[in-house]
DNA sequence: CGGTTTCTTCATCACTGATGAAGTTCAGGC
DNA sequence: GCCTGAACTTCATCAGTGATGAAGAAACCG
């Protein structure tokens, strides 16, 4: 007989199991979505035990959590879509929103609205941090947060219905239809009529 | 001793159990949302044994379609709104769905938004069948079809964003304001623009 | 009355999230 | 070079979950 690999003891860095877990996290709830995905599924997927997965992320939601840290690659993206200024930033954003979430699946975004109250609240710090801060200081004018707030319901519309719901036509329209169709609607939620 | 009152048999018709069990559901889905309500809870609540739970409705998914069965109060009032025709129907669908969810908590547009795939078919097929359908026929453009998915998008935006994710202002927002600003906005994706 | 349907309870299943003990390896101090 | 404590890994185990199926008790029908 082979000898027994399965025993316990200090195998890998723990860094590198942390990241084995992370990756099939983030695999499997963009698949199956936060109640559709068991900590043994991500355990098996990453080639672990799952008590590891708790050792390392106390619980599913710390897990969760961890899966969806959304400050890695966005904030250069947004960064540049509210760099332009003002003029045409409607659809810069629907543009950036779209081609974003189209090209990753399901995205944390479109992820967290299946989450439970937990993730609300970071999905609402996100947001808070990400758009309505950024968007406040470029609107000059008093209403400045109402505004903020519903470009933030366009967004958040715009994607449950495409990635979450699905709803059509929304869900197979082409990118540059949304962006023409959307864009001045976002634009006139910053600055005209009211 | 008092004899033994827990034991099998008929007690009541089975239409008062199941009526019991549906407003245990209900009570609880809206409070705890899906994944965070128990069969056992809901059974507890009604004061049933679960096994009936599975009985009556087959099994979770089913109990929560009885739940959130919306055929039953919304169609007059959404014919109400729509019989309005084209002029101002912006604004009045826009109060006719937050007052409508101001009124009765977490209602069952929001909690569907926090349950599972088979969960969104039923949203969809209502959105198609409520709105959409009506839309299209008031919408005299040839794109019609696409203006009415709009008007779900901000529908879909706007409770999400106060009943789910609760983002500022639009969460503590009186009706009155979310109507005069997202009126107009809804009033845009139905004729003007685009 | 007997037989059937309808409602109800219970025992039980596989599986889930979670905890804690024990074992194994490694890095640093001596 | 060994020792020690920390980091990492496995395992046994727990209560609770959704779900099934058998069997019992009332109600209904003939």
């Amino acid at each position: 007989m082979a000898e027994q690999n399965a025993r316990p003891g200090r195998w890998r860095t723990g860094a590198e199991s942390k990241q084995r877990i992370l990756d099939a996290a983030r695999a499997l709830f963009r698949q199956h979505g936060y109640g559709g995905t068991t900590v043994r599924a991500v355990a098996g997927e990453a080639g672990v035990d799952p008590g590891m997965v708790f050792y390392f992320f106390g619980n599913k939601q710390g897990l969760f959590a961890a899966a969806i840290e959304m400050s890695a690659q966005a904030p250069p993206a947004i960064e540049a879509v509210f760099a332009g200024g003002l003029d045409g930033l409607g659809e810069r954003i629907v543009r950036a929103l779209v081609e974003n979430l189209d090209a990753s699946g399901r995205t944390p975004l479109a992820m967290l609205t299946r989450a439970d109250d937990q993730a609300d609240a970071l999905l609402r710090e996100y947001i808070d941090r990400e758009i309505t801060g950024r968007l406040a200081k470029l609107i000059a004018t008093p209403d400045a947060a109402f505004r903020a707030g519903m470009v933030n319901v366009q967004l958040l519309g715009l994607t449950v219905a495409r990635y979450v719901v699905r709803i059509e036509p929304i869900a197979s329209a082409p990118v540059d239809e949304l962006v023409s169709r959307f864009g001045p609607l976002v634009q006139c939620c910053l600055a005209e009529g009211g």
